[in-house]
DNA sequence: CGCATACCCGGACGGTCGTACGGACAACGG
DNA sequence: CCGTTGTCCGTACGACCGTCCGGGTATGCG
């Protein structure tokens, strides 16, 4: 499944460092999990959806529609990801459908972490290999 | 360009909410912005390569594909993309390229902010629309 | 000088994601 | 009742992403 060109030098060149990290490295299984909830945010409607809510408290798909002006077709794909991941959730009153984000949801994230790294994309970006 | 089904109501349901949440809404550029740097680590490899990056300070391609367990092909191509996007940085010495995390690399964002969004994931995923 | 090593690059393929569209359903309003 | 509104669902299509494979460059060694 794996070993195509997986062997190019036999022997690690810096075997220390090497233990060190596989030792204290995430598993396959938990990069994987992380890399799907990460997908889940890496998504412009996904991510307005998300701070839109944690603004608003609660809305419905309309209104969430006609907030960040996208088509409806949009939220509601967003929408039904994100409430299948479980980080939405949803209430119904007659025709209306609300939205608000998860209790459990840690809204730092949205304040002040993700930008951090913006910051860091936006820095010089040194390409080089000498 | 994207006026097709926009208009699903006209009017509002809660004004106030939508003016609040358009208020301090991120834009859509900023929103991409994010999105893309958050591509960059929904990915199993690239993750994997930063948290190894994290903990040994400094590795060549072939001590992190042996690291990894994966092939060299996989490696390079993670470190390509987290290069030309700014977030590691490389040295050559004779034939071997080292690679580290870009000095200014949220390393707080590695420990703790990422796998809260796995515990998250891992709650009871309430699905319902009542 | 020729060969092996360490790494990079570019094209081709398969899979997956997001959108557009049509239809479906329940709920209100006349 | 019948039409409209708000939302959901399934399918089809286009685009992008990651991997595989061949070849390429430069360093070091005998």
């Amino acid at each position: 499944m794996n070993d195509d060109r997986t062997q190019s030098h036999q022997h690690p060149i810096d075997p220390e460092r090497v233990a060190r990290a596989q030792e204290r490295l995430p598993s396959r299984e938990d990069a994987a999990a992380l890399a799907s909830i990460l997908t889940l945010i890496s998504d412009p409607t996904r991510s307005r959806v998300l701070y839109a809510l944690d603004v608003a408290e609660e809305l419905c798909v309309g209104d969430l529609a006609l907030a960040l002006e996208v088509n409806e077709d949009a939220v509601g794909y967003a929408l039904r990801v994100l409430r299948t991941a479980g980080l939405v959730t949803n209430r119904r009153e007659g025709r209306v459908v609300y939205y608000r984000l998860a209790v459990d949801f840690p809204e730092p994230l949205l304040d002040s972490c993700l930008w951090r790294l913006v910051d860091l994309s936006r820095s010089p970006g040194t390409d080089d290999a000498s």
